[in-house]
DNA sequence: AGCGTCACCCGGACGC
DNA sequence: TGCGTCCGGGTGACGC
């Protein structure tokens, strides 16, 4: 499930493979794949510009293109792949193809909860989202601010987006096992030591996912068609009733928001 | 404003 | 085996 280090992942080979190609024809086979323009002008407006970088924001794909930016978010299953022009363009799944001058961009996803958005300005999507968990602006202090007076529980908070802008499930319960802090704990209450960790389990987290090219549970794979390392390497997440691998202890698993979160009562008390 | 809940989807896991 | 049911993941809409 692309997270924020899947997406940076696909991100960089995009960079590699499709920059200065121009888009020509455009199919688009699950028209809510297309959140916006309705897909007759999302493809008469795509067709004839080239694409001029690739960049992510959070968990959205940008594509900056000469007149528009083509704005993506695989959500659960999305996946952008780029296949050459020779080979056959048939796909399951396959929800929007557009040709390009020596190769094909599919958009593949099987639970078809992915989007794509062509707009003139890519903040018209992402405009909304908090600081890059990676970057300069995301500080200890940053964090400390956006926690103060929270009343609700500090899970469900990482996954505000306008919070930090690329956390998900995964990297949430992973990074607050890293910090030693439990799910449930009271945002607002956290001391400024905690505070400290946690900002730097969420950088060291999201960083190793990077390396490892991603986390692949069922069917992610990067824009060449490869899984991601990263889910050999999760210390909690999805490992309710297995023992902690810090401490032996049995790891649990509680509903947060609506969300399941997994976690090690004893190193994370 | 903040917090919780639900809809959107469907493959896979599970129970019978 | 085959059928039914439930779960999960990110986001935005909605209600309190």
């Amino acid at each position: 499930m692309p997270e924020l280090p899947e997406v940076e992942t696909v991100v960089r080979d995009l960079r590699q493979l499709l920059l200065g190609q121009a888009i020509g024809g455009v199919e688009v086979f699950w028209e809510r794949t297309v959140a916006t323009p309705a897909p007759a002008e999302f493809a008469a407006r795509l067709a004839g510009q080239r694409i001029l970088g690739a960049d992510r924001r959070g968990k959205y794909i940008i594509l900056r293109l000469d007149q528009d930016s083509l704005v993506v978010h695989l959500r659960m299953t999305g996946q952008l792949l780029v296949v050459p022009l020779s080979k056959e363009a048939g796909h399951e799944h396959l929800r929007v193809a557009l040709e390009l001058s020596d190769s094909r961009l599919l958009f593949v996803d099987t639970r078809k909860f992915g989007r794509m958005y062509l707009v003139r300005d890519a903040a018209q999507i992402v405009g909304k989202l908090g600081p890059e968990p990676l970057g300069s602006s995301f500080t200890v202090q940053a964090l400390a601010e956006s926690l103060r007076g929270r009343r609700g529980a500090i899970k469900p908070l990482l996954l505000n987006q306008q919070v930090v802008a690329g956390i998900g499930n995964i990297y949430a319960d992973e990074a607050l096992f890293v910090a030693g802090i439990l799910p449930s704990r009271e945002a607002g209450s956290l001391a400024p030591a905690e505070v400290e960790s946690l900002h730097a389990a969420i950088r060291s987290e999201l960083a190793r996912g990077i390396r490892n090219r991603g986390t692949t549970l069922s069917d992610y794979r990067d824009a060449g068609g490869r899984p991601g390392e990263h889910q050999s390497h999760l210390c909690v997440y999805g490992r309710a009733g297995e023992p902690c691998p810090r401490c032996g202890t049995e790891i649990a698993r509680a509903r947060l928001g609506g969300r399941s979160s997994c976690f090690c009562p004893h190193c994370q008390g």
